[in-house]
DNA sequence: ATGGGGCTGCTTTTT
DNA sequence: GCAGCCCCAT
C-alpha cells in the first residue's frame, strides 16, 4: 500500500463497490463484467432488470474500470485524497453531482459510448420499461442506446439496408391476420381444399420453416416424398412470392431477412458489428433459432455479449423458442462466464416455496434454487367454486373487501388466466361491482375491423403494392368493385408485372376491367389525391381527409346507432396520431417530423400490453403469458383446472406439460404478498359446460403452504343441483367449509359427475382413453373421449360401462 | 355485386 | 358463443 498506483487501485475498488452496494455479490459481478460473453441465469424476482440497468450505467460511467489495471496518467496525491474523501462522504450520503462526475472521470477506463450498446428485449413493454429505468440512471444518454425488441431492431435495420434484398424502405409489416389472408388466397389459387390445408396450420408450418432459415425452395427440397409437405411447399412458394410482390414482410421475415442480409453482405454485417459493440439480450430463454443466429452474427466481432434468462420461465416454445440457446451458451462461447442470481426480492417465503415445489416437478431444467431472506407470509389461498360466475364473484368480493378495509389500491391486484376467453366473466362481474379494471390482450384495438380498415388505407397510400390490404379496402365502403374484378386486377398486374395502380390507369383497354374502368379510376384517383395530400398536412388533418375522401366516415354514419363505437374507435386513431406527432416532434431520434410511415411501423409492432402503465389505479387482467416481467402485491390465478391449465391440448405430451408448468411458475412468482388460486368445478367455455378437477399444479403445492376454501362442498350434491340454493354472495362471509388440507383426489365410485376433463377411463369395448370434454346434456353428461385405439368417441356417462382408471 | 340467412368449426399462449 | 364461411336470392 505504499505507492500511488496500488492505493489508487485499492480505493477505486472500494468506491465502485460502494457505488454498487445495493447489489448482492453475484449481481455486482454481473455489473462489473462488461467484456466477453456472459450468461446470467436470473430467477424470478432476482432483480434482473435492476442489474441490466446498473450494468449499462456502469459501462457508460466507468467503462471497464473495476476489472482493469488502468492507472490514470498524471495521477497525483491530491487525486487519492479526493477519492478517500469521496468514499467517506458517500458513506454519509453527502456527495455532490460534480464530485461524482469528477470521480467517474478519474476512475473511468474505456467508457462505452451509448450508441455502441444494443439492448434487446422481447416485448415492447419490457423495452419501454428498460428505457424508462435507464433514463433515470443515465439521463439523456438513453436516447443514443439502441434498445428495442428483436422485431423493432430488425425492422429498423431493414428499413436502412433492406434494399439490398430487394425491399423498399417503405415495406409493410404483415401481422398474423394479414399473413393468414395471403395464405388463404394462395390456397385458393392452387385449388387446394382449406379443410385439408387449414390456413392456420400451414402458416405455422411456414413459420417454423422460416425459423430454420428455410425459404420455399429449401422447404420443398426437404419435403422429399412427403405429399402433404410437397403441397405445403407450393403454398409456401406462392405466399413468399406474394409477400415479396407486396413489398411486405411477416414477423418471421423481420428476423430472417436481417440474418440473410448479414450473411450475404459481410460489409453490412461489419457495419452493425462495429456499431453494436456491446450486446445485451433479455429473456434469452425465449429466443428462437433465427434470433440466436442474429445474435451470434452480431456479437462475433467483439464477443461482448451478455444474455439474461431463466430456463424455468421459458414459455414460448410454441412459437419456436428453444432453451437450447441458453443451455448451449457455454459451448458456443468457451470463455463464457456464468452467473446465477438466485436471491428473490419479490415474494414471501411461502409463495416462493410453492413456486419452487411446483417447478421441481419438471425434468427438463438446469436446476436452481430460489431463496429469500424473508420469512413466512400468508398462506396461499385455494378457492374451489361451483362455476366460473362464482369464481368471478369471489375475486370481486376479495378486491372490494380489501379496498374497503385495508386501503389496498385496485392496481395492487392482478387477475391472470390461461386464455383470453376466460376474462369475460370476470369483466362482467367487475362492471357490476364498479371495480375499475384494465384488460390487456384479447380484442385488441388494432385488430378491430374498422381500425384495420383505416390502417389498411394508410398502408396502401404509403405503399400501393400492398395487395393484401389493397384488396381489403378497395370495396369498403361499397364501390361496386367485387371479388371478380379484384381478382382480374391482380392477375393482370402480376401477368404484366406492373403495379395495380398502373393497371387501373389502363383499365379501359382490358376487357375484363373495361366495364369497371370508371369506378376503378375514381378509386385510384382518390388514392393518388391522398398520397399528394400527405406531403403537406399534419397527421390528424390527414386523418380527417382520409376518412372523408374514402367515404369511410359516411359509411359508418349511415349504419346508424350500432356504428357509434366504431366511429369512436377510428377517432381514437386520430387522437393517437396527434399524440404521436407531438411526442415525436421533439424527442425524435433524428429531429425529423414523424411521418405516416413511422406511425404504421409502430402500429405493426404494437401490442396492447405495451400500453400498461402502473399509474392508473385499476385491477389488471391479462394472460399469464403477458404478465411475465411484472409483479403485483396480490395475484389471482384463475381457472386452475385440469383441461384449462394445463390446457387440454398440452396434456398429451410431457414436453408441453412442462411448458405449462413453467407457465404456472411464472404466474405464481408474480405475486409479492398474496396469491389466490381459483378453480371452478364446472365451467362454461366455448359454449359448452365442462366439469373439471383441480389443476395438478395446485396439488403440487405442499399442503402446509395452502388453505382450501371449498365453496362447492356446502351442498350435498355436487354441481348442478345446488345452483338453486346457492346464495350469490356466499363467499363474502364464507359459510363454506374451510379445511387445511386439499381434498382427496382419489375417487372410489365412478358416478356420472365424477368424470372430468383429463380423466383416464376404461370402456369394455373401446379400451382406455382420456376424457376431452364433459358437457351437461339432458339429465346426463356427454363425454367426449379420446380412446387410445379408436380415437374420439362421444359417450353418455350414465350409459354405464365406463370405469375410472387410477 | 350485394345482402341475408344459416351453417360449420374452432377455440392457447404472441412479436 | 361467436366469427367467419358458404350459398342463395335479389
Amino acid at each position: 500500500m505504499d505507492n500511488l498506483q496500488t492505493r489508487f487501485s485499492h480505493i477505486k475498488k472500494l468506491i465502485l463497490e460502494q457505488e454498487y452496494a445495493r447489489f448482492n455479490p453475484p449481481q455486482r459481478e454481473a455489473v462489473f463484467n462488461i467484456n466477453g460473453p456472459l450468461l446470467i441465469l436470473a430467477g424470478a424476482g432476482s432483480g434482473k432488470t435492476t442489474v441490466i440497468v446498473g450494468r449499462i450505467e456502469y459501462m457508460l460511467r466507468y467503462g471497464d474500470s473495476y476489472l482493469s489495471d488502468f492507472i490514470p496518467p498524471g495521477l497525483c496525491e491530491d487525486d487519492i485524497s479526493f477519492m478517500c474523501d469521496f468514499h467517506k462522504n458517500r458513506h454519509k450520503n453527502r456527495v455532490t453531482d460534480s464530485a461524482a462526475d469528477k470521480i467517474s472521470a478519474l476512475l473511468a477506463h474505456n467508457r462505452v459510448k451509448p450508441w455502441n450498446i444494443l439492448a434487446i428485449t422481447f416485448t415492447n413493454k419490457a423495452a419501454g420499461e428498460m428505457k424508462e429505468r435507464l433514463e433515470k440512471a443515465v439521463g439523456n444518454a438513453v436516447r443514443d442506446i439502441h434498445a428495442g425488441t428483436f422485431h423493432s431492431i430488425c425492422s429498423r435495420i431493414l428499413r436502412i439496408d433492406g434494399n439490398l434484398l430487394g425491399y423498399s424502405q417503405k415495406y409493410v409489416i404483415y401481422d398474423r391476420e394479414d399473413s393468414l389472408k395471403v395464405i388463404k388466397d394462395s390456397i385458393r389459387e392452387l385449388d387446394f381444399n382449406e379443410k385439408l390445408f387449414p390456413p392456420r396450420a400451414v402458416l405455422n408450418e411456414i413459420s417454423s420453416a422460416k425459423d430454420k432459415m428455410m425459404d420455399a425452395k429449401a422447404y420443398s427440397q426437404a419435403a422429399g416424398t412427403d405429399i402433404q409437405k410437397c403441397e405445403n411447399a407450393r403454398i409456401f412458394e406462392l405466399y413468399e412470392a406474394r409477400l415479396k410482390k407486396s413489398d411486405a414482410m411477416d414477423f418471421d421475415d423481420l428476423i430472417l431477412q436481417t440474418v440473410r442480409l448479414f450473411e450475404q453482405f459481410p460489409e453490412v454485417l461489419a457495419k452493425y458489428q462495429d456499431r453494436f459493440k456491446y450486446i445485451l439480450v433479455d429473456e434469452y430463454q425465449d429466443t428462437n433459432h433465427t434470433q440466436y443466429k442474429l445474435i451470434s452474427l452480431l456479437s462475433r466481432a467483439h464477443s461482448n455479449i451478455c444474455v439474461v434468462g431463466d430456463d424455468d420461465q421459458s414459455i414460448y416454445k410454441f412459437r419456436g423458442a428453444t432453451i437450447r440457446n441458453i443451455l448451449d451458451f457455454e459451448n458456443q462461447y468457451k470463455d463464457a462466464r456464468v452467473l446465477r442470481l438466485e436471491q428473490n426480492y419479490r415474494s414471501t417465503a411461502i409463495i416462493l416455496g410453492a413456486a419452487n415445489a411446483v417447478i421441481a416437478n419438471n425434468n427438463q431444467r438446469k436446476g436452481k434454487n430460489l431463496w429469500t431472506d424473508k420469512n413466512g407470509g400468508e398462506k396461499i389461498k385455494h378457492i374451489r367454486t361451483r362455476d366460473e360466475t362464482e369464481e368471478a364473484e369471489y375475486i370481486t368480493a376479495q378486491i372490494q373487501k380489501n379496498a374497503a378495509e385495508n386501503g389496498f389500491k385496485y392496481s395492487d391486484n392482478a387477475v391472470l388466466y390461461r386464455m383470453n376467453a376466460q376474462s369475460q366473466n370476470i369483466e362482467r362481474s367487475f362492471v357490476r361491482a364498479a371495480i375499475p379494471y384494465r384488460i390487456f390482450g384479447g380484442a385488441k384495438f388494432y385488430s378491430r375491423k374498422e381500425v384495420k380498415d383505416i390502417i389498411s388505407y394508410m398502408s396502401v397510400i404509403v405503399n400501393p403494392n400492398d395487395t393484401a390490404r389493397f384488396s381489403r379496402i378497395i370495396n369498403v365502403p361499397k364501390r361496386g368493385i367485387g371479388p371478380a374484378t379484384v381478382q382480374s386486377l391482380f392477375e393482370i398486374s402480376q401477368g404484366l408485372g406492373i403495379s395495380v395502380l398502373d393497371v387501373i390507369a389502363e383499365s379501359a383497354s382490358f376487357p375484363a376491367l373495361s366495364k369497371k374502368s370508371a369506378v376503378l379510376c375514381k378509386f385510384a384517383g382518390m388514392i393518388k389525391e391522398l398520397q399528394g395530400a400527405l406531403e403537406n398536412t399534419s397527421l390528424p388533418e390527414f386523418f380527417d381527409l382520409l376518412t372523408e375522401k374514402t367515404g369511410y366516415m359516411d359509411y359508418l354514419k349511415k349504419m346508424g346507432e350500432e356504428s357509434k363505437p366504431r366511429i369512436e374507435n377510428i377517432l381514437e386513431i386520430k387522437t393517437v396520431l396527434a399524440k404521436f406527432e407531438s411526442e415525436n416532434k421533439l424527442g425524435s431520434d433524428h429531429g425529423k417530423t414523424p411521418s405516416l410511415d413511422d406511425y404504421l411501423e409502430e402500429v405493426a409492432l404494437y401490442t396492447d400490453v405495451d400500453e400498461y402503465n402502473s399509474g392508473e389505479d385499476c385491477v389488471v387482467l391479462m394472460t399469464i403469458h403477458s404478465v411475465k416481467g411484472l409483479e403485483f402485491p396480490r395475484v389471482f390465478l384463475t381457472g386452475m383446472e385440469e383441461g384449462i391449465f394445463p390446457s387440454i391440448q398440452s396434456s398429451f405430451s410431457l414436453e408441453e406439460l412442462e411448458e405449462e408448468r413453467r407457465l404456472a411458475y411464472v404466474g405464481i412468482t408474480r405475486a409479492k404478498q398474496e396469491l389466490h388460486l381459483t378453480a371452478a368445478s364446472q365451467r362454461m367455455i366455448f359454449g359448452t359446460t365442462r366439469y373439471c378437477k383441480t389443476s395438478r399444479f395446485v396439488e403440487e403445492i405442499p399442503p402446509d403452504m395452502i388453505t382450501l376454501t371449498d365453496m362447492t362442498r356446502t351442498y350435498e350434491t355436487p354441481s348442478y343441483s345446488h345452483r338453486i340454493s346457492a346464495g350469490r354472495n356466499s363467499f363474502a362471509q364464507p359459510s363454506a367449509v374451510k379445511t387445511e388440507t386439499p381434498p382427496p383426489s382419489s375417487r372410489k365410485k365412478a358416478e356420472m359427475l365424477n368424470f372430468s376433463t383429463g380423466d383416464k377411463v376404461e370402456h369394455p369395448v373401446f379400451g382406455t382413453g382420456i376424457i376431452m370434454s364433459a358437457s351437461a346434456m339432458a339429465n346426463d353428461t356427454m363425454l367426449e373421449i379420446n380412446f387410445d385405439k379408436t380415437g374420439i368417441k362421444k359417450i353418455m356417462a350414465n350409459f354405464g360401462k365406463l370405469e375410472l382408471k387410477n
